[in-house]
DNA sequence: CTTCTTACA
DNA sequence: TGTAAGCA
């Protein structure tokens, strides 16, 4: 199995079906490549179009459009969606989620990382 | 058929 | 937040 098939999803929706992933050597990211369509992260997700759309105009994230208009998932996309789900799930308005996973991002950079030097 | 937008509950 | 109607 391909990277990009990891965790069983391989649905492609843009994608050439019988074309399968040639040879993986892009460089990209195996969660910026791969866009799902609506219903597909949301089945995946296993939540409504607007509570993905939503997310997009909370700010939370914002999949790339292709075709008309349509809205292009990552899997990045699908995960920050993920993390949304959950907060807001356990009652976390999407305004705070939106913020909560934008603050856990920027601690994600900020792990090891050096502090600034304030100048005291 | 699937997605998109807007509106309503 | 979820569902509905109409449209592309």
């Amino acid at each position: 199995m391909h990277r990009w098939c990891a965790g069983g999803f391989c649905g492609d929706p843009g994608a050439s079906m019988n074309q399968h992933h040639p040879e993986p050597d892009e460089k990209f990211d195996d969660a910026d490549y791969p866009a799902y369509t609506m219903g597909r992260a949301a089945a995946v997700l296993e939540v409504t179009q607007p509570f993905l759309r939503s997310l997009e105009g909370a700010g939370l994230i914002t999949p790339q459009r292709s075709t008309g208009g349509h809205r292009r998932y990552s899997r990045a996309q699908l995960r920050r969606a993920s993390r949304a789900r959950e907060l807001v799930d356990q009652g976390t308005p999407v305004t705070a989620a939106c913020r909560i996973i934008t603050l856990e991002d920027q601690l994600a950079d900020h792990t090891n990382q050096p502090y600034p030097d304030t100048g005291t």
